[in-house]
RNA sequence: GCGGUUGUGGCGGAAUUGGUAGACGCGCCAGCUUGAGGGGCUGGUGACUUAGGUCGUGGGGGUUCAAGUCCCCCCAACCGCACCA
């Protein structure tokens, strides 16, 4: 081996090997323990970003240590490729979606293979591919066979200016991003998948994912928000109309002073055909923004319908409005008020002078007239029902409800059937036609796939399927018949992607079951956090419907989940002339330190002159603080790359970018090469070393072998059960301080240092690929002569060699340390209590006290209670 | 607003089961090495201190022989909220 560490050269070289050596394809081996390792694949937006690298290389450092277990490892790559972002590059660079995501491809598949991951690429995919998405168009029909699938109404953002339906981030403050128009809500026919019917087994089969973060199934199942309720219809006053209303809280019903409907209620606007006011409102909610953020935190506003409607249980005469919160897509439309015990019903009762009527007794401190009670409680006011408390008077109350026919217990869950029609040119088309007697039908699998056309222009407005009337014409049964020209939600691609891969080039179906279930479930499913909710929850949906299909056996798709915190910089801005930043890059800034090493100012590499520091922010466009990962891999290496991406935080946690600390991984790896090459020079100076077996250690030699093996069992459990890569590589940092100063003066130092070497190598490897190919290629054991590092096995623990004749316990008085005491491994709890006692310190610190007690865990700590 | 997460030296972080707070790395300081260096090596580095110790894990309370870790209240920052992916 080379003397000096050159990553440039050996990367590109190592690379080379795996591609023609076919390294990391991966075959079913029947009776051979398989790992399938997957990444959430990228959206080809151009160029990798730092995020990706860090996704990325955890799943292949666990995938590359899976091997190294004797696994058969799958880890394969792909590209989620429809997506609004091809659309607007098009727009802007005067191209086709199609061209610019195949050129992103390319480019990104170069950066992933200098990087060295271990896919295999014979199992690449992109979903923009007529081969992917047929399969999606058939699945789709079939769902649609089976009554999972069915058109409603359902709101989009529209812009009146571009005549056009924009996603929710191209309305900014309201309005349309390109015509500057005040976006409207609009009602649309669009197609669902009804994934409430399986919202009851997405919400307990959630137990079996014992694997998965606590805190995405904690926000799974209150996104599912499954709730036990009451349905029940009340009677407008002197018509036969009626509505429903769902409640969680019936104990509360004696308590309703008013009733609630959505603006859109079909008989808000009924009402509002003679009231002005009324239609002035729901004219003024079509501009509400609609997503629940935006709803929970506007200013809760309403109109009085005129309406009055029947208490079901009283009788009595409650007046209607409509209110700006209640959503119409939502339930039924329409909520019954409760001031007195729901915060949200008591401001608007406040707001327009509506009546409050306590009916759950607080506490002394609770006060009717200041807030509403929202706390469980007996009831007071409800006549035949006083005196109960929630779980009674939720039976008695339905039982009565139900009697009258009025009303039932009823599950209700908050998730909502998922709307997967987008207005959008770059996605799969939905394989639906229109007939003319006004109904839909799905197009058979010979006529699959429904093809998305890949040349076309983009005029920035109407997508280019919509704007072409003759794409849609078609026939169906020898009928005239129009295409639907809405395309899929992109969510519905990265849904199945993970099956698919088993069998990525079958053209016959849209996965082999056989293979299929040898590879699944995924073993270990690495993303970012931000996809816990809506991306995992359709991919788990998918699943049970692939299952239900015969597609797939196995209940859930993921094994084992770790979610990845994102990847921040260093932001610095200086104050523009309109009042705005200038934000300028952390790579042009170097900032100045006190001789504490505080931070004392930043200036730019530039012109020299002072930057103002806005801390660390995610690294984004908008802040100028993104580092491009391929410099980095120019300047340092991959490997430092990877290795400072796992080192410098656990991975769920957020990643601080820091030049230095690059640096620093870097620095490491040349003293783990030097360290090699040391080695390997005194091998070809004294001849090769003979097994440990046969020699005879000095305690020096002993001691260092026992740094090396618990090393061995720290980096084997924080890689293999904690994922904490970031202690693995400390304790490899720590080892290697004590290897760089070991002698290596006699044979017995020479064949521990081996044993070392080839240990921290290989421990290295799933981290620092290229590297350790390149010292194994020297340092390898003899055993495995010409066989690549990638085969070759992870350290074993020599247990024997962990064995100490010593102990160092603390020793307490009174929880506070006093003193630190060596005492022989076998020692009793009498002798150490003895030996603690007569430390000059302990006895000092005991003075005259009594001692109370005394309390000793075994070979750590003895505490001394006196007073 | 709702749901979730995080908060420890100058900085990133460690402390896995309630048992030595600050491993490892960065930065900084000192020394050695080099013709020189943004290179290499060695050592030091929480704060205060009367040098005995005392204090210290976002803030305030509590449980315990012992709390970064468990319980209650509060504060701040970040992520998601259904058409960005």
């Amino acid at each position: 081996m080379e003397s000096i560490y050159n990553p440039q050269a050996i990367e590109a070289q190592v690379q080379q090997f795996w591609t023609e050596n076919n390294t990391f394809k991966a075959e079913e081996k029947p009776g051979k323990e398989k790992f399938y390792c997957l990444a959430m694949f990228p959206y080809p937006s151009g160029r990798l970003h730092m995020g990706h690298v860090r996704n990325y290389s955890l799943g292949d450092v666990i995938s590359r240590y899976q091997r190294l277990q004797g696994k058969n490892v799958m880890q394969p790559m792909g590209w989620d490729a429809f997506g609004l972002p091809a659309e607007n590059a098009a727009i802007k660079n005067k191209t086709a979606p199609a061209k610019w995501t195949y050129e992103n491809i390319d480019y990104m598949r170069n950066q992933l293979k200098s990087l060295g991951f271990a896919y295999d690429w014979s199992r690449e995919l992109a979903t923009c591919k007529k081969d992917y998405y047929k399969w999606e168009q058939w699945f789709f029909t079939q769902l649609y066979e089976k009554g999972l699938v069915y058109k409603k109404n359902a709101t989009v953002n529209w812009d009146p200016v571009d005549q056009t339906v924009l996603a929710n981030e191209q309305v900014i403050d309201g309005r349309g991003w390109r015509s500057g128009a005040i976006v409207e809500r609009k009602e649309i026919p669009q197609w669902f998948i009804k994934i409430t019917d399986y919202a009851e087994e997405l919400l307990t089969d959630l137990d079996q994912l014992t694997e998965w973060p606590e805190q995405v199934k904690t926000m799974q199942r209150n996104w599912i928000g499954r709730s036990e309720g009451i349905e029940m219809t009340f009677q407008v006053e002197g018509s036969s109309e009626s509505f429903d209303i769902y409640t969680t809280r019936p104990d509360t019903l004696m308590g309703v002073t008013y009733v609630a409907l959505a603006a859109q209620h079909p008989l808000a606007l009924a009402a509002a055909k003679n009231n002005s006011a009324l239609s002035d409102f729901i004219a003024e909610c079509k501009t509400n923004k609609s997503t629940e953020a935006d709803m929970a935190t506007m200013e809760k506003k309403g109109a009085d319908t005129g309406l009055k409607a029947i208490h079901p249980l009283t009788g009595k005469i409650v007046p209607v409005w409509a209110a700006n919160f209640v959503l119409m897509d939502y339930g039924s439309g329409a909520v019954m008020s409760v001031p007195g015990h729901d915060q949200r019903d008591f401001e608007f009762a406040t707001k327009y002078g509506l009546e409050i009527t306590q009916v759950i007794a607080g506490t002394d401190e609770d006060d009717i007239n200041k807030a509403a009670i929202t706390e469980k409680g007996k009831l007071i006011n409800s006549g035949e029902f006083d005196g109960l408390n929630f779980k009674k008077a939720f039976k008695a109350i339905a039982y009565k409800l139900s009697t009258e026919n009025k009303g039932s217990i009823k599950v209700n869950y908050r998730l909502r059937d998922w709307g997967v029609s987008r207005q959008r040119y770059w996605g799969t088309p939905i394989p639906m036609v229109h007939l003319a007697n006004g109904e839909s039908a799905a197009v058979p699998l010979d006529q699959l796939p429904v093809e998305l056309p890949e040349d076309v222009i983009m005029n920035g407005v109407t997508s280019p399927i919509k704007d072409n009337p003759e794409w849609a014409k078609t026939t169906h049964n020898g009928e005239e018949a129009f295409r639907e020209t809405d395309t899929f939600d992109t969510f519905m691609e990265s849904s199945w992607y993970y099956a698919r891969y088993c069998s990525p080039n079958d053209d016959t179906q849209m996965i082999d079951p056989a293979k299929a279930n040898y590879w699944l479930p995924v073993d270990q499913y690495i993303g970012g956090i931000e996809h816990a909710i809506l991306h995992l929850l359709y991919a788990r949906f998918f699943h049970k419907l692939l299952r239900d299909a015969g597609l797939v056996n196995c209940d859930e798709p993921f094994k084992k989940l770790l979610c990845q915190g994102m990847v921040l910089a260093d932001t610095y801005y200086r104050e523009a002339e309109n009042g705005g930043q200038d934000w300028i890059s952390p790579t042009d800034v170097d900032v100045e330190r006190d001789e504490k090493g505080n931070v004392t100012a930043a200036v730019s590499k530039l012109d020299g002159q002072p930057v103002i520091s806005a801390g660390m922010s995610k690294m984004s466009k908008s802040k100028n603080n993104g580092i491009d990962p391929q410099e980095v891999i120019g300047k340092y290496g991959a490997d430092t790359v990877r290795l400072f991406i796992m080192f410098t935080s656990p991975p769920e946690q957020t990643l601080e970018w820091s030049d230095s600390g690059v640096e620093g991984a870097h620095r490491f790896l040349k003293r783990v090469w030097k360290l090699a090459f040391d080695f390997s020079e005194q091998v070809k100076e004294h001849g090769t070393v003979p097994p440990l077996s046969e020699l005879t250690l000095s305690a020096s030699q002993k001691k260092l072998r026992r740094e090396l093996h618990k090393t061995i069992a720290k980096v084997s459990d924080d890689i293999g059960r904690r994922n904490t890569f970031n202690t693995a590589i400390a304790s490899i940092m720590e080892l290697m301080n004590h290897l760089t100063k070991a002698k290596l003066a006699s044979i017995e130092d020479r064949a521990v240092m081996q044993e070392a070497v080839r240990a921290v190598v290989i421990m290295l490897t799933p981290i620092t690929p290229h590297m350790c190919h390149e010292i194994w290629k020297t340092l390898g054991d003899a055993a495995s002569k010409n066989v690549m590092i990638e085969d070759a096995s992870w350290p074993i623990v020599d247990e024997s060699a962990l064995v100490e004749d010593e102990k160092l316990i603390i020793v307490q008085v009174n929880g506070k340390v006093r003193a630190k005491i060596t005492v022989s491994a076998s020692a009793s709890k009498e002798e150490v209590e003895a030996f603690g006692l007569s430390d000059e310190t302990v006895v000092r610190f005991i003075d005259d006290k009594t001692i109370r007690k005394v309390i000793y865990i075994p070979g750590k700590l003895l505490n001394i209670v006196a007073n």
